[in-house]
DNA sequence: AATTGTCTGTACCAGTTGGTCTATACTTAT
DNA sequence: ATAAGTATAGACCAACTGGTACAGACAATT
């Protein structure tokens, strides 16, 4: 009888997410790969079909982390407080992303020429999500009347996601702390 | 006596950057480059030094080009209306872009690591001049009494970086034209 | 016509790319 | 011990990477 895998799979997915998000899926060689994961390039190819796979996977992974913590943040039952934690925590973890990473998703959103379909489709889903999680917030909001009426979900909603994406992205290099939270600060404004 | 360079080096940036901007750095090769400019390999490599000053002085090129732009409407002397001509033509712009190549300011923006400091500069340099223009046109509409004085400008306009980053990310391939208009209604809604 | 220097094409370079394959070491259950 | 399957290391592959070198074609001045 054989051996069971011996490897993580899901720690060698979290190394490779690690190094896809800094350097992009073309800049990252299958050295990086075998260096980050400390896996074999047989077993990874083993493991996996290839470095499109890899990516693939690790980008459903990133996905599926995220999904649950908007999931937690709609459990908290307080809509308002949800989006002002939520921009609160992008900050945070944005600047204490030493590595300068940044978001997989909103780097390969900038990236999608030349990426599959199916990539593209877990992008575009990916932050149609956290669109429609702002959308509901601001909703129960409004009917609780913690909210004015007149604010349009689904537009506020839209413009609360780009300022996400924006926040990721600059704070990548571009901005530091104080400009990162002076914008966050301008989201919550956009729901008051 | 010799020659005069005969090809037109503003043409061969133009169409550098087009490449650049579609594929970003590491992904154009020279091969691409070749193609897309014309000019044979060693003439790429007399009149520019390689790659990466190819790559820097397109970058400039176009930041220079944009330069004008903002001040084209600056001129206008109408501030409102300057913002909101510039973010009707940024989703015109956008959705115009058929072959999704996006703005090569913010793509790099988003490449930020492993580039050089010339270039982190150049980028930084680009965003905070447009941050700056919206700034302006916020206090000049304010002191004209055509802006509520509730307006901070710094973080506005900082907010309409942010928005304007967003439009240009997402509308190469995750939004189209309703989705960005929204985005770009939603921009002025912030400074009205 | 001779000269000067740019353009072009091609050949060439060493290093890297993603990917395959094989031989060997190993771990487990029979 | 044997058998089955996994992990590892490395050799190997053709294609491509950015970059250099060189020969000849060409244009403009003298």
């Amino acid at each position: 009888m054989p051996w069971e895998k011996s490897f993580d799979e899901a720690d060698v997915l979290d190394r490779a997410m690690a190094v896809f998000s800094k350097k992009g899926y073309d800049s990252t060689s299958l050295a990086d790969l075998i260096e980050a994961t400390g896996i074999n390039k047989g077993s990874l190819y083993n493991a996996f079909k290839g470095k499109g796979d890899l990516f693939v996977r690790s980008l459903l992974k990133y996905d599926e982390e995220h999904r649950q913590y908007l999931a937690e943040l709609e459990a908290m039952d307080d809509p308002k407080t949800a989006l002002t934690t939520f921009f609160d925590s992008l900050v945070e973890f944005t600047v204490g992303d030493v590595e300068k990473r940044g978001c997989f998703i909103v780097n390969t959103a900038g990236d999608l020429t030349g990426h599959s379909d199916k990539v593209k489709d877990i992008v575009c889903n990916s932050l149609g999500r956290l669109e429609a999680f702002f959308r509901r917030c601001i909703e129960v909001a409004q009917a609780r009347g913690d909210m004015p009426r007149s604010i349009e979900p689904q537009s506020v909603a839209r413009a609360l996601l780009g300022l996400t994406v924006a926040i990721r992205l600059l704070g990548r290099g571009v901005f530091g702390r104080p400009q990162l939270e002076m914008m966050a600060r301008e989201a919550i404004r956009l729901v008051e």
